[in-house]
DNA sequence: AGGGTGACCTGTCGGC
DNA sequence: TGCCGACAGGTCACCC
C-alpha cells in the first residue's frame, strides 16, 4: 500500500496525537522484516516525542532511541484510545498513556526496528542509501538530471530503487511517467535534461496531489484514524490497462519490469 | 558499483 | 465448487 503519500498521511494522522505518549506496554504477534533484535526492554516507559518520516518510513524519535516503522506493500497503522480486539495480521501494537498504536501487516512485508540513534548501524543500514526527499528542498533538478546520466537501466526503475529520489514506488513511478510524456523503458542516462526537469516536476506535483488526496486506497490503505485514500480515482495509468487514456483516448498499456506491473500510455509517453 | 534475480508472506481473483 | 497460477502499494541479500 504505502508510498510517500500513504506514509505521510499516516503521519501526519497520529504525529500530534502520540507526541508525548509515554509507552506502556509492546505486544507482538507473528514476526514482520528484519527481526533486527528483539526490541528492548527499554522501550517500555520511553516517551515519544515526535514522529517524522524518512522515505517510506516513519520514525518515531523516542526519549531513548528511535523506532523505525515501515508499512512494506499491505501494512497500515491505527492510532486510537481504544482499538477492536486484536486480529491475526495485527503484529505490533504500542499501548501507551494516549492510546493504542497498533500495525496491521497481512503480508507482513513490514517492519519495527529499535534503534540506539540515527548514526546505529542498524538504522544506517535501512536509511543510509535512501536519495534525497522529492518534496523537500533537496530535490534539485540539475543534479537530478546528472544523477540519472549514470544509471542505464530503463527509468521506471531507477525511480523504484529509490537511492537517487525516495518514495516514488509502483503508482507514483507510473504517474509521473505519465505526466512527463516519458517512455517507462527509456534508459534513464539517456533523459534530455529538459526532459529529466519535466519528470523532477511530474514527481513533485504527482506526489503532492495524492497527500492531498488521502493517498491512494487500492485495496485497503487506512491512515491512522482509518480515513480512506482517493487518488486512485483520478490515476491517469495505473491499474488502468486496456482503459482509453484520460488524455488523448489511445488504450493504457501494460509491461513487466523487475516483476512489476508499469501502466503507460504509448501516445502520450514518447519521449 | 550498477544491475539483474529470487526471496520474503498472505490474500484475492480469474480461468479451467 | 475446487484447485492453481498470477498478481498485489516494498526492499533486501545475493549473484555477475
Amino acid at each position: 500500500m504505502p508510498e510517500l503519500p500513504e506514509v505521510e498521511v499516516t503521519r501526519l494522522s497520529f504525529a500530534n496525537r502520540i507526541a508525548g505518549a509515554r509507552i506502556e506496554a509492546v505486544r507482538l504477534g507473528k514476526p514482520l522484516r528484519w527481526p533486527l533484535g528483539v526490541l528492548p526492554a527499554a522501550l517500555q516507559g520511553a516517551v515519544v516525542q515526535q514522529v517524522r518520516r524518512r522515505g517510506k518510513y516513519l520514525l518515531l524519535d523516542l526519549d531513548r532511541g528511535l523506532l523505525l516503522i515501515h508499512l512494506g506493500m499491505s501494512g497500515s497503522l491505527a492510532y486510537a484510545g481504544a482499538l477492536p480486539p486484536p486480529g491475526p495480521h495485527d503484529h505490533f501494537e504500542l499501548a501507551t498513556s494516549r492510546g493504542l498504536l497498533r500495525l496491521h501487516d497481512p503480508r507482513r512485508f513490514g517492519a519495527v526496528v529499535w534503534a540506539a540513534s540515527e548514526a546505529d548501524p542498524v538504522a544506517r543500514k535501512l536509511l543510509g542509501h535512501l536519495g534525497v526527499e522529492p518534496l523537500g528542498d533537496g530535490f534539485d533538478p540539475l543534479a537530478f538530471w546528472q544523477a540519472l546520466r549514470a544509471r542505464r537501466s530503463a527509468i521506471k526503475q531507477v525511480l523504484l530503487a529509490g537511492d537517487i529520489v525516495v518514495g516514488v514506488g509502483n503508482i507514483y513511478a507510473s504517474e509521473a511517467l505519465f505526466a512527463a510524456g516519458i517512455q517507462p523503458t527509456l534508459s534513464a542516462s539517456s533523459l534530455s535534461q529538459a526532459r529529466a526537469e519535466r519528470l523532477h516536476g511530474a514527481i513533485r506535483s504527482v506526489l503532492a496531489r495524492a497527500l492531498e488526496q488521502g493517498g491512494s486506497t487500492l485495496r485497503d490503505f487506512s491512515s491512522a484514524e482509518g480515513k480512506t485514500g482517493h487518488f486512485q480515482l483520478e490515476a491517469m495509468v495505473y491499474d488502468r490497462a486496456g482503459q482509453p487514456c484520460r488524455a488523448c483516448g489511445a488504450t493504457i498499456q501494460t509491461l513487466r519490469q523487475g516483476q512489476r506491473s508499469t501502466y503507460f500510455c504509448p501516445d502520450c509517453q514518447t519521449f
